[in-house]
DNA sequence: AATGGGACCTGCGCGC
DNA sequence: TGCGCGCAGGTCCCAT
């Protein structure tokens, strides 16, 4: 479950690792990550050089000369390992220097595509406003729009980029707000906090370099510290911090939904 | 517009 | 103990 706080710290990680280094080879493992033709893939790479890493909600872009980039798309359970060589991951890109970055994913549901232009992707286009961008205002006239429930809407990339379903569910405890609650439905009051939640708990994450549930490693591959924060995610049948009620788990669009049912009241 | 389902994948934990 | 099954969740796609 890599969300934005996840992916920011592989970016950030990144950053500092691998800006500079030209790619001299790329050794496919597994073809199923590779959303496009292999051969495409691996002469569009080879040779060029990162520029710059970025993100666009859950997306990675390692953008490279020639106006080209590597869109990663971590899905599940994708890791990008750096230093890697250790084992035989989905995909290695070795550099020139002789040191590797390896794509391991063990569901292979991730996505990996060389692209000529990053902003073209269907994926990118359809991207709802980052939550470090918006305002608060913004935000709240957003939400006033939508009838649908606020838990799943949060969870959708074109309405706002990057939040999943681990911290959605921690959002939505933090602002005391029934996961099934529809949007439009929450008082002025309710949309700050949630907003305010919102901002809070990603930079949190990201301070704490993510979470580590499943399959979520560092680029180092050492785990994320946010696990411990955790309020309501996978903590069903626990005492709520704040009022010692049990947190429940329920479905909510097909997803695991967790919530305390004394803090966050009606629908 | 909203909702619900299935598809993609693998490994784990559950019930029997 | 062993086996088969459902489930985990990010995204896309289809149907209603």
């Amino acid at each position: 479950m890599p969300e934005l706080p996840e992916v920011e710290t592989i970016r950030r990680e990144l950053s500092r690792k691998v800006i500079g280094k030209k790619i001299g080879a790329v050794r496919i493992f597994r073809a199923l990550v590779v959303r496009q033709d292999t051969g495409v893939f691996s002469r569009a790479l080879t040779g060029a050089v990162i520029s710059r890493v970025s993100r666009k909600g859950k997306l990675l872009l390692l953008e490279l000369s020639g106006h080209k980039a590597l869109a990663v798309h971590l899905r599940m359970t994708g890791q990008l390992v750096y230093p890697g060589g250790e084992g035989v991951p989905r995909v290695r890109f070795t550099f020139t220097d002789g040191t590797s970055l390896d794509y391991r994913d063990q569901r292979m549901l991730g996505d990996l595509r060389a692209v000529m232009d990053w902003r073209e992707l269907p994926f990118v286009k359809n991207l709802g406003p980052e939550p470090f961008v918006l305002t608060e205002a913004a935000f709240s006239a957003m939400l006033a729009k939508r009838a649908t429930k606020i838990k799943p809407l949060l969870l959708d990339q074109g309405f706002i980029a990057g939040i999943g379903n681990l911290y959605a569910s921690e959002m939505l405890f933090g602002a005391k707000i029934h996961p099934e609650r529809p949007a439009r439905s929450l008082t002025g009051a309710e949309k700050k906090k949630l907003y305010h939640r919102m901002v809070d708990i990603l930079k949190k994450a990201i301070a704490h370099k993510g979470s580590s549930l499943d399959q979520f490693v560092r680029t180092d591959g050492t785990k994320g510290g946010y696990v411990r924060f955790h309020q309501v995610y996978g903590r069903d049948g626990k005492p709520c911090s704040a009022c010692r009620s049990k947190i429940v788990r329920v479905s909510i669009g097909g997803r695991g939904t967790f919530f305390c049912p004394a803090c966050q009241r009606g629908t």
